[in-house]
DNA sequence: CTTGACCCTGTAGTTGCTACAGACCCCACA
DNA sequence: TGTGGGGTCTGTAGCAACTACAGGGTCAAG
């Protein structure tokens, strides 16, 4: 496994294997500065290394919690640039948190309704559609 | 007040008015084929009358409750075209829910998550980030 | 020395809008 | 009758955050 070898040198799709993302998305991440060029052989082509992986690690955990890529490139600017960035990152975190927390309301509504009319459909067999009906604003 | 009036060869602007929505939107959902295209006047414009506006109507409930465009395009022909498509109509709803389930799910793990780090950081005072050590993977 | 698997670049597609630019048109007021 | 300020029209470009090519270069194994 050359999970255990030295990380030096790792060429793109290597890099996306390891951390388990897509190979063009590595590169988009480049080409919007969330990540640093990485140096290149003398064909041109991409050469990693762990460092390069730390930090697209940091990305892929930043976006499976939901950050967008804005918010991503302050917290590494934080993470770079700064004695102790806690309290700005804390912000971003929190604004980031009530975020979420009201597509979860939003969200929690939509099931409610949709689960309302389900239930009301039933087998499907009634002529009126509550579903249909609903959108056409005959019921709230 | 026109709301009263007798709805009938209204522009653009009147119908976004009275539903709500962008006017921008209007013409989007045209050109995407979700409404049909209106009639014109000798001079172009475009004349709504109270069928747009009941289907315009439709589309923006439908997409309060999160159908996707495609979804929506799906449940107006159930809608035109069968005597009884409540089985089908359903179905589609029951997709969507259980999407809208799988992103709640989602959406509280980030919460649960970010909830967690935010009291972590407490003040903002600690020599390290408690978020930022996290998505560099230093824990969990 | 060829074959196939990788890499490179740039560009176009996706979803659901939103925002122009530049050209009409229409009505009221003087 | 002219003009001003609003409407309207079209087409196109922009947003997020990717994803998927096309058309080429490179490299190592057989």
């Amino acid at each position: 496994m050359r999970d255990h070898a030295v990380v030096k040198g790792m060429q793109r799709a290597e890099l996306a294997r390891r951390t388990g993302s897509n190979l063009e998305t590595v590169r988009y991440y480049e080409k919007v500065g969330l990540l640093p060029e990485p140096p290149r052989t003398a064909a041109g082509y991409r050469a990693y290394d762990s460092t390069h992986e730390r930090r697209l690690r940091f990305v892929l955990r930043a976006r499976e919690l939901g950050f967008s890529l804005d918010e991503i490139r302050g917290l590494l600017r934080l993470a770079d640039e700064r004695d102790r960035p806690c309290a700005d990152a804390r912000d971003v975190a929190a604004v980031h948190l009530a975020d979420i927390r009201a597509k979860i309301t939003d969200l929690k509504r939509m099931e409610r309704v949709l689960k309302d009319v389900v239930a009301q459909c039933g087998d499907g067999t009634l002529p009126e559609c509550p579903l249909i009906e609903t959108l056409f604003g005959k019921a709230a």
